[in-house]
DNA sequence: TAGATTGTTAATCGATTAACAATC
DNA sequence: TAGATTGTTAATCGATTAACAATC
């Protein structure tokens, strides 16, 4: 019985109902780059302490971080490159097209659409939506721009489960319960703003201007540094 | 004297040479957007259970995080808005122009360039750069795109300190040499690589992919939970 | 078998939260 | 003064890391 109240516990911002850390969950992709990387070099097997040293997570952690989802390697050997990134993309859910809503074709929506990445790893934008009539109809990088009053209706059609919310501050959430409405369950909020949401939908949210913040305050902590 | 090499210890990605928690600086900036909103719909003073109830972060943690910068309120009345918000923006520094260079203006970085949201905040993109010919002498959104090979000599009259560096993968890891050379000391870093960096240096990483990623698995985790 | 490396338990570390004396 | 709320210390919680028996 999942109880987490919108985004109060993890600081990250996800309301997680299981036991794995998120810590976890966010360094998976870490290890699955790696082994992508790996298995294009040609290695078959690995250690965790050659997972260290190609990612910087301690050897212990990694081994920690899969024991939350079962067995992976051999004692002795190693774990196999291709297997263990299989597994992992599975974990994740991303070994299968992952269909996903963009609300908001603005800059950065359409950044995002244009994003190969997404693509690259299974998330694929199948629809956009907007409330500017100058968007509206048209196509943006392929993708159809709708009336975002139509998303309940459209969704019904696409059935995606994840959208990403590129919206001003001030729309972010009268369109957060559009989408819940609307059957999405996990969303990734680029607007500056804490997303009141029922228990069951995630959030992760994105936040540049925390991100900078928390650089610019470190050009004070560490003054010159005379680091040769 | 700070020891933690590159982007080792902290997970979010920044290597801290103060005793500051990363998540205390992350959620200043919380702290400041929930601040700013108060003062604008009129608010003088609040308390940390106020605070509490606007951003759903614990009162107490409120107060210890801004302990670490010393004391702000009155015992008995809590904190006056302006001032709060003043210090806070001290802070993090953000109480001036801070200019920022922008490395890679594609889609992310041009998107992020048209961002307003970083004006507002007094981050200020600078100077763009690229290896792309194209784009190299003409303007985006009224910033001059220079050629990737003069970042030193540029920044040598601008004098920016941090970068955001969305560029493929690929080029990440040189470009991020060349900035360090030129003398920025800190990194938003929109590449899915972990960049390696001298200690002195603070590096952040936004990953859309990581996010969803975490996203996806949640879809998994909590099956249909029938929430009213 | 001997050497290597796993999965897991126990120890450490750090961050969050509760409790409360100090103080407006 | 009595009530409210701070700043801070102590208790709790959870995540990271070290250590090691199991096992290839």
């Amino acid at each position: 019985m999942p109880r987490v109240d919108s985004q109060r516990r993890e600081p990250p911002g996800l309301s997680s109902a299981s036991k794995v850390p998120i810590p976890t969950l966010e360094r998976l992709t870490t290890y699955l780059r790696c082994l992508i990387d790996l298995g294009a070099s040609g290695v078959e097997t690995v250690s965790s302490a050659e997972i260290e040293h190609h990612t910087g997570i301690n050897a212990a952690q990694f081994r920690k971080d899969l024991s939350y989802f079962g067995e992976f390697g051999k004692p002795g050997v190693g774990y196999n490159v291709a297997e263990l990134e299989g597994r992992i993309a599975r974990i994740l859910q991303i070994h299968r097209v992952q269909p996903i809503l963009l609300v908001g074709a603005g800059n950065l929506g359409s950044a995002l659409l244009g994003y190969p990445g997404l693509k690259e790893h299974k998330f694929h934008i199948v629809a956009a939506f907007d409330n500017d009539p100058h968007k509206i109809g048209k196509k943006t990088w392929d993708i159809d721009v709708f009336d975002l009053r139509r998303i309940g209706e459209v969704n019904e059609v696409l059935g995606a489960r994840i959208a990403i919310l590129a919206v001003p501050a001030g729309a972010a959430q009268a369109v957060t319960e559009q989408l819940v409405e609307a059957g999405v369950r996990a969303i990734l909020n680029f607007a500056p703003i804490i997303l009141r949401v029922p228990r069951h939908v995630a959030v992760r949210n994105v936040s540049f201007l925390q991100e900078l913040a928390v650089l610019s305050y470190h050009l004070t902590s560490d003054p010159l540094a005379a680091d040769k």
